[in-house]
DNA sequence: TAGTGGCACTTGTATTATACTTGTCTACAC
DNA sequence: GTGTAGACAAGTATAATACAAGTGCCACTA
Protein backbone atom coordinates (compact mmCIF):
# COMPACT_ATOMS: atom_id res chain seq x y z
CA UNK A 1 0.00 0.00 0.00
CA UNK A 2 1.37 3.06 -0.91
CA UNK A 3 1.17 6.01 1.04
CA UNK A 4 0.23 9.40 0.29
CA UNK A 5 2.74 11.77 -1.08
CA UNK A 6 2.00 14.78 1.37
CA UNK A 7 1.66 12.55 4.30
CA UNK A 8 4.91 11.47 3.78
CA UNK A 9 6.86 14.12 3.46
CA UNK A 10 4.38 15.57 6.51
CA UNK A 11 6.27 12.71 8.53
CA UNK A 12 9.52 13.33 7.41
CA UNK A 13 9.00 17.35 8.35
CA UNK A 14 7.58 15.68 12.07
CA UNK A 15 10.15 13.99 12.64
CA UNK A 16 13.15 16.31 12.08
CA UNK A 17 11.07 19.19 13.56
CA UNK A 18 10.30 17.11 16.98
CA UNK A 19 14.04 15.84 17.15
CA UNK A 20 14.60 19.43 17.69
CA UNK A 21 16.41 20.23 14.06
CA UNK A 22 14.74 23.51 13.77
CA UNK A 23 14.73 25.38 17.20
CA UNK A 24 11.87 27.08 18.26
CA UNK A 25 11.46 30.42 16.93
CA UNK A 26 13.81 29.58 13.90
CA UNK A 27 12.32 29.37 10.55
CA UNK A 28 11.88 26.50 8.43
CA UNK A 29 13.11 26.18 4.83
CA UNK A 30 10.98 27.96 2.58
CA UNK A 31 8.28 26.08 0.46
CA UNK A 32 10.43 26.36 -2.88
CA UNK A 33 13.41 25.56 -1.23
CA UNK A 34 11.71 22.50 0.16
CA UNK A 35 10.03 21.83 -3.15
CA UNK A 36 13.10 21.17 -4.69
CA UNK A 37 15.16 18.95 -1.64
CA UNK A 38 12.07 16.74 -1.42
CA UNK A 39 11.19 16.95 -5.08
CA UNK A 40 8.04 17.75 -4.69
CA UNK A 41 5.87 20.54 -6.46
CA UNK A 42 5.14 23.91 -3.97
CA UNK A 43 1.48 22.77 -3.77
CA UNK A 44 2.25 19.32 -2.05
CA UNK A 45 5.31 20.88 0.44
CA UNK A 46 2.13 23.61 1.20
CA UNK A 47 -0.17 20.29 1.86
CA UNK A 48 2.50 18.48 3.87
CA UNK A 49 2.64 21.77 5.78
CA UNK A 50 -0.74 22.47 6.57
CA UNK A 51 -0.75 18.82 8.23
CA UNK A 52 1.77 20.40 10.34
CA UNK A 53 0.12 23.19 11.33
CA UNK A 54 -3.00 21.68 12.25
CA UNK A 55 -1.30 19.82 14.67
CA UNK A 56 0.07 23.13 15.75
CA UNK A 57 3.50 22.12 15.60
CA UNK A 58 4.07 24.63 12.77
CA UNK A 59 2.67 28.13 11.78
CA UNK A 60 3.22 30.32 9.22
CA UNK A 61 3.40 34.18 8.77
CA UNK A 62 2.94 35.79 4.87
CA UNK A 63 6.07 37.55 3.61
CA UNK A 64 8.00 35.40 6.24
CA UNK A 65 8.04 31.83 6.43
CA UNK A 66 6.95 28.78 8.33
CA UNK A 67 8.31 28.33 12.01
CA UNK A 68 8.40 26.10 14.62
CA UNK A 69 5.51 26.96 16.91
CA UNK A 70 6.53 28.12 19.97
CA UNK A 71 4.69 25.20 22.40
CA UNK A 72 5.92 25.88 26.07
CA UNK A 73 4.42 22.65 27.08
CA UNK A 74 6.66 21.08 24.34
CA UNK A 75 9.86 22.55 25.95
CA UNK A 76 10.26 20.21 28.40
CA UNK A 77 10.20 17.06 26.31
CA UNK A 78 12.89 18.74 23.96
CA UNK A 79 15.24 18.56 26.87
CA UNK A 80 16.83 15.31 28.53
CA UNK A 81 14.42 12.70 29.42
CA UNK A 82 13.65 12.51 33.36
CA UNK A 83 14.96 9.19 34.67
CA UNK A 84 11.41 8.15 34.89
CA UNK A 85 10.48 8.36 31.92
CA UNK A 86 13.75 6.63 30.39
CA UNK A 87 13.19 3.83 32.30
CA UNK A 88 9.38 3.21 30.81
CA UNK A 89 10.89 3.65 27.27
CA UNK A 90 13.77 0.95 28.08
CA UNK A 91 10.75 -1.46 30.09
CA UNK A 92 12.29 -1.15 33.17
CA UNK A 93 9.91 -0.74 36.17
CA UNK A 94 10.74 1.69 38.95
CA UNK A 95 9.64 0.99 42.54
CA UNK A 96 10.11 2.82 46.00
CA UNK A 97 10.88 0.99 49.23
CA UNK A 98 10.06 3.46 51.63
CA UNK A 99 12.62 3.09 54.50
CA UNK A 100 11.56 6.37 57.21
CA UNK A 101 8.62 8.49 57.79
CA UNK A 102 8.46 10.60 60.59
CA UNK A 103 7.04 14.41 61.13
CA UNK A 104 10.05 15.82 63.28
CA UNK A 105 11.78 19.60 64.25
CA UNK A 106 13.94 20.70 61.85
CA UNK A 107 17.41 20.98 62.73
CA UNK A 108 21.28 21.65 61.16
CA UNK A 109 21.07 21.64 57.74
CA UNK A 110 17.41 21.45 57.40
CA UNK A 111 16.90 23.95 59.59
CA UNK A 112 18.56 26.43 57.54
CA UNK A 113 17.02 25.70 54.33
CA UNK A 114 13.13 25.21 55.35
CA UNK A 115 13.52 27.06 58.51
CA UNK A 116 13.03 25.97 62.31
CA UNK A 117 9.59 24.29 61.96
CA UNK A 118 8.12 21.10 61.73
CA UNK A 119 8.73 18.85 58.90
CA UNK A 120 8.22 15.57 57.62
CA UNK A 121 11.07 13.38 56.88
CA UNK A 122 11.00 10.80 54.32
CA UNK A 123 13.66 7.96 53.71
CA UNK A 124 13.03 5.91 50.64
CA UNK A 125 15.24 3.64 48.67
CA UNK A 126 14.64 3.64 44.83
CA UNK A 127 15.16 0.48 42.64
CA UNK A 128 15.25 -0.27 38.61
CA UNK A 129 14.07 -3.95 38.16
CA UNK A 130 14.40 -4.55 41.61
CA UNK A 131 18.09 -3.29 41.99
CA UNK A 132 18.76 -0.39 43.86
CA UNK A 133 19.91 2.61 42.41
CA UNK A 134 19.13 5.66 44.57
CA UNK A 135 18.69 6.39 48.16
CA UNK A 136 16.89 9.77 48.86
CA UNK A 137 16.30 11.62 52.07
CA UNK A 138 13.31 14.29 51.46
CA UNK A 139 12.33 16.90 54.05
CA UNK A 140 9.51 18.91 53.75
CA UNK A 141 7.81 21.24 56.00
CA UNK A 142 4.72 19.74 57.85
CA UNK A 143 1.74 22.13 56.77
CA UNK A 144 2.42 21.67 53.10
CA UNK A 145 2.24 17.28 53.86
CA UNK A 146 -0.19 17.27 56.30
CA UNK A 147 -2.08 15.60 53.47
CA UNK A 148 0.26 12.37 52.69
CA UNK A 149 0.22 9.21 53.34
CA UNK A 150 3.01 6.68 53.79
CA UNK A 151 1.04 5.02 50.97
CA UNK A 152 1.08 8.22 48.72
CA UNK A 153 5.29 8.38 48.98
CA UNK A 154 5.51 5.28 48.17
CA UNK A 155 3.90 5.22 45.02
CA UNK A 156 4.38 8.24 43.27
CA UNK A 157 7.19 10.74 42.98
CA UNK A 158 7.41 13.42 46.27
CA UNK A 159 7.00 16.35 43.10
CA UNK A 160 3.96 15.38 41.94
CA UNK A 161 2.27 14.88 45.07
CA UNK A 162 2.93 18.91 46.01
CA UNK A 163 -0.09 20.85 45.77
CA UNK A 164 1.63 24.20 45.39
CA UNK A 165 3.70 24.92 42.23
CA UNK A 166 7.56 24.11 42.25
CA UNK A 167 8.78 26.88 40.14
CA UNK A 168 12.35 26.16 40.15
CA UNK A 169 15.24 24.09 42.01
CA UNK A 170 18.75 24.08 43.21
CA UNK A 171 20.94 21.22 42.73
CA UNK A 172 24.71 20.73 43.84
CA UNK A 173 26.79 17.61 42.93
CA UNK A 174 29.80 16.18 44.40
CA UNK A 175 31.29 12.66 44.77
CA UNK A 176 32.68 10.62 48.23
CA UNK A 177 33.04 7.51 49.36
CA UNK A 178 30.25 5.25 50.01
CA UNK A 179 28.82 5.65 53.96
CA UNK A 180 28.39 2.05 55.97
CA UNK A 181 24.43 2.01 56.47
CA UNK A 182 24.00 3.33 52.71
CA UNK A 183 26.72 0.80 50.95
CA UNK A 184 24.30 -1.83 52.50
CA UNK A 185 20.92 -0.55 51.57
CA UNK A 186 22.79 0.02 47.96
CA UNK A 187 24.26 -3.16 47.81
CA UNK A 188 27.70 -1.80 46.99
CA UNK A 189 30.79 -2.70 48.29
CA UNK A 190 32.76 -0.44 51.19
CA UNK A 191 34.99 2.04 49.71
CA UNK A 192 32.72 2.70 46.26
CA UNK A 193 32.44 5.78 45.14
CA UNK A 194 28.80 7.33 45.20
CA UNK A 195 27.68 10.75 43.88
CA UNK A 196 26.02 12.68 46.52
CA UNK A 197 23.29 15.37 45.21
CA UNK A 198 21.41 17.93 47.48
CA UNK A 199 18.29 19.73 45.69
CA UNK A 200 16.92 22.27 47.20
CA UNK A 201 13.13 23.04 45.40
CA UNK A 202 11.76 26.86 45.45
CA UNK A 203 8.28 27.55 44.87
CA UNK A 204 6.58 30.72 43.54
CA UNK A 205 8.36 33.66 45.50
CA UNK A 206 11.55 31.99 45.50
CA UNK A 207 10.85 29.99 49.23
CA UNK A 208 12.37 26.83 49.76
CA UNK A 209 9.48 23.74 49.98
CA UNK A 210 11.51 21.07 49.88
CA UNK A 211 15.10 19.79 50.82
CA UNK A 212 16.25 16.83 49.33
CA UNK A 213 19.73 14.19 49.62
CA UNK A 214 20.49 11.85 47.27
CA UNK A 215 23.20 9.12 46.96
CA UNK A 216 23.88 7.28 43.73
CA UNK A 217 26.13 4.63 43.12
CA UNK A 218 28.37 5.75 40.63
CA UNK A 219 28.58 2.66 39.07
CA UNK A 220 25.33 2.86 37.64
CA UNK A 221 24.71 6.42 37.14
CA UNK A 222 26.11 9.83 35.95
CA UNK A 223 24.46 13.03 35.23
CA UNK A 224 23.63 14.59 32.11
CA UNK A 225 23.95 18.54 31.67
CA UNK A 226 23.10 20.24 28.61
CA UNK A 227 24.20 23.94 28.06
CA UNK A 228 22.42 26.03 25.76
CA UNK A 229 25.42 28.16 25.76
CA UNK A 230 28.91 27.74 26.16
CA UNK A 231 30.39 29.53 29.09
CA UNK A 232 33.83 30.72 28.12
CA UNK A 233 35.80 28.86 31.19
CA UNK A 234 38.21 26.51 30.86
CA UNK A 235 36.33 24.40 33.34
CA UNK A 236 32.41 22.78 33.30
CA UNK A 237 30.27 25.41 33.90
CA UNK A 238 28.72 25.00 37.57
CA UNK A 239 31.74 23.76 39.07
CA UNK A 240 32.72 25.25 42.35
CA UNK A 241 35.67 24.99 44.83
CA UNK A 242 34.28 23.81 48.28
CA UNK A 243 36.84 24.39 51.02
CA UNK B 1 17.29 25.98 8.65
CA UNK B 2 17.23 29.97 8.38
CA UNK B 3 17.47 32.25 10.59
CA UNK B 4 16.67 36.13 10.44
CA UNK B 5 19.53 38.22 10.30
CA UNK B 6 18.93 40.55 12.74
CA UNK B 7 18.12 37.79 14.81
CA UNK B 8 21.69 36.79 14.07
CA UNK B 9 23.45 40.07 14.57
CA UNK B 10 21.71 40.34 18.01
CA UNK B 11 22.92 36.68 18.76
CA UNK B 12 26.40 37.83 18.19
CA UNK B 13 26.39 40.64 19.91
CA UNK B 14 24.98 39.81 23.06
CA UNK B 15 27.69 36.90 23.51
CA UNK B 16 30.13 39.66 22.81
CA UNK B 17 28.27 42.03 25.41
CA UNK B 18 27.89 39.19 27.84
CA UNK B 19 31.57 37.82 27.12
CA UNK B 20 32.17 41.40 28.64
CA UNK B 21 34.27 42.21 25.74
CA UNK B 22 32.72 46.03 26.14
CA UNK B 23 32.79 46.98 29.64
CA UNK B 24 29.96 48.63 31.20
CA UNK B 25 29.90 52.44 30.30
CA UNK B 26 31.74 52.01 27.08
CA UNK B 27 30.76 52.97 23.75
CA UNK B 28 29.72 50.78 21.40
CA UNK B 29 30.98 50.70 17.98
CA UNK B 30 28.94 52.80 15.73
CA UNK B 31 25.75 51.40 13.95
CA UNK B 32 27.75 51.85 10.84
CA UNK B 33 31.02 50.83 11.52
CA UNK B 34 29.10 47.76 12.97
CA UNK B 35 27.21 47.91 9.19
CA UNK B 36 30.37 47.08 7.61
CA UNK B 37 31.83 44.42 10.06
CA UNK B 38 28.18 42.59 9.90
CA UNK B 39 28.25 43.43 6.20
CA UNK B 40 24.12 44.46 6.89
CA UNK B 41 22.81 47.62 6.42
CA UNK B 42 22.21 50.24 9.17
CA UNK B 43 18.63 49.53 9.49
CA UNK B 44 19.23 45.81 10.25
CA UNK B 45 21.96 46.73 12.38
CA UNK B 46 19.65 49.02 14.14
CA UNK B 47 16.88 46.11 14.55
CA UNK B 48 19.45 44.03 16.20
CA UNK B 49 20.39 46.46 18.91
CA UNK B 50 16.80 47.56 19.72
CA UNK B 51 16.27 43.44 20.68
CA UNK B 52 19.39 43.81 22.82
CA UNK B 53 17.66 47.30 24.25
CA UNK B 54 14.50 45.68 24.88
CA UNK B 55 16.32 43.32 26.71
CA UNK B 56 17.55 46.22 28.68
CA UNK B 57 21.41 45.32 27.93
CA UNK B 58 22.09 48.19 25.91
CA UNK B 59 21.09 51.76 25.68
CA UNK B 60 22.03 54.57 22.87
CA UNK B 61 21.63 58.27 22.57
CA UNK B 62 21.56 60.29 20.18
CA UNK B 63 24.39 62.15 18.99
CA UNK B 64 26.11 59.71 21.65
CA UNK B 65 26.33 56.47 20.67
CA UNK B 66 25.47 52.92 22.19
CA UNK B 67 26.63 51.62 25.61
CA UNK B 68 25.87 48.79 27.48
CA UNK B 69 23.71 49.31 30.21
CA UNK B 70 24.64 49.48 33.66
CA UNK B 71 22.71 46.53 34.90
CA UNK B 72 23.77 44.59 37.90
CA UNK B 73 21.23 42.69 38.56
CA UNK B 74 21.27 41.20 35.00
CA UNK B 75 24.32 39.25 35.93
CA UNK B 76 22.58 36.33 37.39
CA UNK B 77 20.36 35.76 34.57
CA UNK B 78 23.64 35.34 32.37
CA UNK B 79 23.69 32.05 34.57
CA UNK B 80 25.80 30.90 36.96
CA UNK B 81 29.48 32.44 37.23
CA UNK B 82 32.53 30.29 35.99
CA UNK B 83 35.10 29.07 38.40
CA UNK B 84 37.30 31.39 36.83
CA UNK B 85 35.37 34.61 38.17
CA UNK B 86 34.58 32.66 41.32
CA UNK B 87 38.15 32.75 41.92
CA UNK B 88 38.89 36.18 40.41
CA UNK B 89 36.10 37.23 43.36
CA UNK B 90 38.00 35.24 46.02
CA UNK B 91 41.56 36.55 45.04
CA UNK B 92 42.63 32.78 43.88
CA UNK B 93 44.93 33.48 41.25
CA UNK B 94 44.90 30.54 38.85
CA UNK B 95 47.25 28.76 37.20
CA UNK B 96 47.40 26.38 34.24
CA UNK B 97 50.39 23.63 33.47
CA UNK B 98 50.47 21.85 30.42
CA UNK B 99 51.82 18.37 30.69
CA UNK B 100 51.03 17.10 27.24
CA UNK B 101 50.75 18.90 23.82
CA UNK B 102 50.52 17.04 20.65
CA UNK B 103 49.06 16.58 17.15
CA UNK B 104 47.54 13.12 17.00
CA UNK B 105 45.28 10.78 14.86
CA UNK B 106 41.78 10.43 16.93
CA UNK B 107 40.88 6.90 17.92
CA UNK B 108 38.70 4.98 20.47
CA UNK B 109 36.23 7.35 22.08
CA UNK B 110 37.72 10.90 20.27
CA UNK B 111 37.71 9.25 17.00
CA UNK B 112 33.50 8.18 17.94
CA UNK B 113 33.00 11.91 18.72
CA UNK B 114 35.02 13.89 16.36
CA UNK B 115 35.03 11.64 13.32
CA UNK B 116 38.37 9.90 12.40
CA UNK B 117 40.81 13.01 11.79
CA UNK B 118 43.68 14.29 12.88
CA UNK B 119 43.18 16.02 16.65
CA UNK B 120 45.27 18.03 18.78
CA UNK B 121 45.25 16.32 22.13
CA UNK B 122 46.40 19.04 25.40
CA UNK B 123 46.84 17.52 29.08
CA UNK B 124 46.76 20.70 31.22
CA UNK B 125 46.95 20.50 34.85
CA UNK B 126 44.51 23.41 36.98
CA UNK B 127 45.96 25.15 39.91
CA UNK B 128 44.07 27.25 41.74
CA UNK B 129 46.62 29.31 44.61
CA UNK B 130 48.83 26.36 43.54
CA UNK B 131 46.96 24.03 44.85
CA UNK B 132 45.83 21.22 42.02
CA UNK B 133 42.06 21.58 41.59
CA UNK B 134 41.29 19.59 38.15
CA UNK B 135 42.99 17.69 35.26
CA UNK B 136 41.68 18.27 31.95
CA UNK B 137 42.42 16.82 28.43
CA UNK B 138 40.93 18.07 25.59
CA UNK B 139 40.64 17.02 22.02
CA UNK B 140 40.36 19.57 19.06
CA UNK B 141 40.37 18.89 14.90
CA UNK B 142 43.71 19.96 13.94
CA UNK B 143 42.20 22.14 11.18
CA UNK B 144 40.82 24.25 14.09
CA UNK B 145 44.10 24.37 15.92
CA UNK B 146 46.65 24.97 13.67
CA UNK B 147 47.21 28.50 14.94
CA UNK B 148 47.41 27.23 18.81
CA UNK B 149 50.94 27.39 20.62
CA UNK B 150 51.77 25.46 23.74
CA UNK B 151 51.87 29.15 25.35
CA UNK B 152 48.39 30.13 24.15
CA UNK B 153 47.04 26.70 25.69
CA UNK B 154 48.67 27.97 28.98
CA UNK B 155 47.78 31.02 28.90
CA UNK B 156 44.46 31.26 28.10
CA UNK B 157 41.03 28.73 28.66
CA UNK B 158 40.62 26.80 25.39
CA UNK B 159 37.16 28.51 24.62
CA UNK B 160 38.49 31.86 24.43
CA UNK B 161 41.03 30.14 22.12
CA UNK B 162 38.61 28.73 19.29
CA UNK B 163 38.07 31.57 16.57
CA UNK B 164 34.55 29.81 15.68
CA UNK B 165 31.42 30.63 17.61
CA UNK B 166 30.42 28.01 20.15
CA UNK B 167 26.94 27.88 20.49
CA UNK B 168 26.42 24.70 23.41
CA UNK B 169 27.78 21.66 25.19
CA UNK B 170 26.56 18.61 26.86
CA UNK B 171 28.65 17.49 29.86
CA UNK B 172 28.07 14.13 31.78
CA UNK B 173 29.14 14.15 35.22
CA UNK B 174 29.85 10.85 36.81
CA UNK B 175 32.61 9.91 40.14
CA UNK B 176 34.86 6.96 39.92
CA UNK B 177 37.88 5.79 42.57
CA UNK B 178 41.58 8.11 41.27
CA UNK B 179 43.50 6.12 39.08
CA UNK B 180 47.20 6.40 40.60
CA UNK B 181 48.89 8.78 37.48
CA UNK B 182 45.71 10.68 38.16
CA UNK B 183 46.48 11.26 42.30
CA UNK B 184 49.72 11.54 42.04
CA UNK B 185 49.07 14.71 39.85
CA UNK B 186 46.00 16.30 41.66
CA UNK B 187 48.21 14.53 45.00
CA UNK B 188 45.24 12.80 46.70
CA UNK B 189 45.63 9.30 47.83
CA UNK B 190 44.87 6.68 46.09
CA UNK B 191 41.29 5.55 46.90
CA UNK B 192 40.18 8.67 47.03
CA UNK B 193 36.81 9.75 44.40
CA UNK B 194 36.91 11.50 41.48
CA UNK B 195 34.49 13.49 40.00
CA UNK B 196 34.67 12.86 36.33
CA UNK B 197 33.17 15.00 33.74
CA UNK B 198 33.14 14.75 30.11
CA UNK B 199 31.89 17.86 27.88
CA UNK B 200 31.21 17.78 24.17
CA UNK B 201 31.42 21.65 22.95
CA UNK B 202 29.46 22.14 19.92
CA UNK B 203 29.66 24.74 17.15
CA UNK B 204 27.06 26.17 14.58
CA UNK B 205 25.08 23.51 13.47
CA UNK B 206 25.07 20.90 16.44
CA UNK B 207 28.52 19.83 15.62
CA UNK B 208 31.07 18.44 17.99
CA UNK B 209 34.15 20.50 17.87
CA UNK B 210 35.68 19.91 20.46
CA UNK B 211 35.71 17.15 23.35
CA UNK B 212 37.27 17.33 26.97
CA UNK B 213 37.78 15.19 29.77
CA UNK B 214 37.81 16.47 33.47
CA UNK B 215 38.71 14.69 36.42
CA UNK B 216 38.49 16.69 39.96
CA UNK B 217 39.37 15.68 43.12
CA UNK B 218 35.79 15.32 45.36
CA UNK B 219 37.05 16.99 48.12
CA UNK B 220 37.42 19.78 46.68
CA UNK B 221 34.74 20.52 44.17
CA UNK B 222 30.92 20.13 43.78
CA UNK B 223 29.09 21.12 40.89
CA UNK B 224 25.89 23.51 41.52
CA UNK B 225 23.36 22.84 38.91
CA UNK B 226 20.55 25.49 38.47
CA UNK B 227 17.54 24.64 36.95
CA UNK B 228 15.00 27.08 36.19
CA UNK B 229 11.71 24.42 36.07
CA UNK B 230 11.83 21.48 38.13
CA UNK B 231 11.15 18.35 36.21
CA UNK B 232 8.20 15.98 37.38
CA UNK B 233 10.52 13.43 38.41
CA UNK B 234 11.67 11.81 41.65
CA UNK B 235 15.50 11.87 40.56
CA UNK B 236 17.50 15.01 40.05
CA UNK B 237 16.99 15.84 36.38
CA UNK B 238 19.85 14.81 33.83
CA UNK B 239 20.56 11.69 35.68
CA UNK B 240 20.55 8.86 33.65
CA UNK B 241 21.71 5.23 34.28
CA UNK B 242 24.49 3.39 33.07
CA UNK B 243 24.74 -0.25 32.07
C1' DT C 1 40.92 83.28 29.38
C1' DA C 2 36.22 82.54 28.14
C1' DG C 3 32.95 82.09 24.77
C1' DT C 4 31.37 80.89 20.16
C1' DG C 5 30.82 78.80 15.88
C1' DG C 6 31.92 75.20 12.86
C1' DC C 7 32.75 70.47 11.93
C1' DA C 8 32.69 65.63 12.15
C1' DC C 9 30.46 62.30 14.17
C1' DT C 10 26.50 60.05 16.24
C1' DT C 11 21.44 58.33 16.62
C1' DG C 12 16.54 58.96 15.01
C1' DT C 13 13.43 58.63 11.23
C1' DA C 14 11.80 58.71 7.15
C1' DT C 15 11.39 56.99 1.79
C1' DT C 16 12.14 53.94 -2.06
C1' DA C 17 13.43 49.71 -4.24
C1' DT C 18 14.32 44.86 -4.34
C1' DA C 19 14.33 40.17 -3.33
C1' DC C 20 12.06 36.76 -1.06
C1' DT C 21 8.19 34.79 1.38
C1' DT C 22 3.30 32.85 1.93
C1' DG C 23 -1.58 32.87 0.15
C1' DT C 24 -4.49 31.84 -3.60
C1' DC C 25 -5.90 30.84 -7.97
C1' DT C 26 -6.25 28.42 -12.71
C1' DA C 27 -5.20 24.74 -15.98
C1' DC C 28 -3.92 20.16 -16.76
C1' DA C 29 -2.63 15.01 -16.07
C1' DC C 30 -3.30 10.62 -13.78
C1' DG D 1 -8.69 12.91 -4.82
C1' DT D 2 -3.81 13.57 -5.73
C1' DG D 3 -0.11 15.69 -7.92
C1' DT D 4 2.48 19.13 -11.23
C1' DA D 5 3.21 23.59 -13.24
C1' DG D 6 2.64 28.20 -13.46
C1' DA D 7 1.02 32.93 -12.42
C1' DC D 8 -0.24 36.65 -9.58
C1' DA D 9 -1.39 39.20 -5.17
C1' DA D 10 -0.06 40.48 -0.60
C1' DG D 11 3.21 40.70 3.07
C1' DT D 12 8.04 40.90 5.06
C1' DA D 13 12.97 41.73 5.65
C1' DT D 14 16.61 44.03 4.01
C1' DA D 15 19.37 47.48 1.26
C1' DA D 16 20.35 51.96 -0.08
C1' DT D 17 19.64 56.65 0.62
C1' DA D 18 18.54 60.99 2.52
C1' DC D 19 17.84 64.23 6.06
C1' DA D 20 16.91 66.03 10.86
C1' DA D 21 18.66 66.48 15.42
C1' DG D 22 21.92 65.74 19.24
C1' DT D 23 26.88 65.38 21.01
C1' DG D 24 31.74 66.07 21.49
C1' DC D 25 35.67 68.45 20.10
C1' DC D 26 38.63 71.93 18.48
C1' DA D 27 40.05 76.04 16.38
C1' DC D 28 39.10 80.67 16.28
C1' DT D 29 37.78 85.08 18.26
C1' DA D 30 36.86 88.89 21.37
Amino acid sequence: MRRIRYQEIADALRTRITAGEFAAGRVLPSESELSTTFDASRVTIRKALEVLRDESLVDARQGFGWYVATDPIRQPLGRLATIEEQMASDGIKPERQILEFAFERAKGRVAKVLGNIQVLRVKRLNLADGEPFALVTVWCPANLAEHLSRADVERSPFYELMNIPLTGATQTIGATLVEAEDAALLGVPMGSPVLRCERITESEGGKAVLLSQHVFPAHRTEFVVDLPHAAPSMAPSGLRLVE
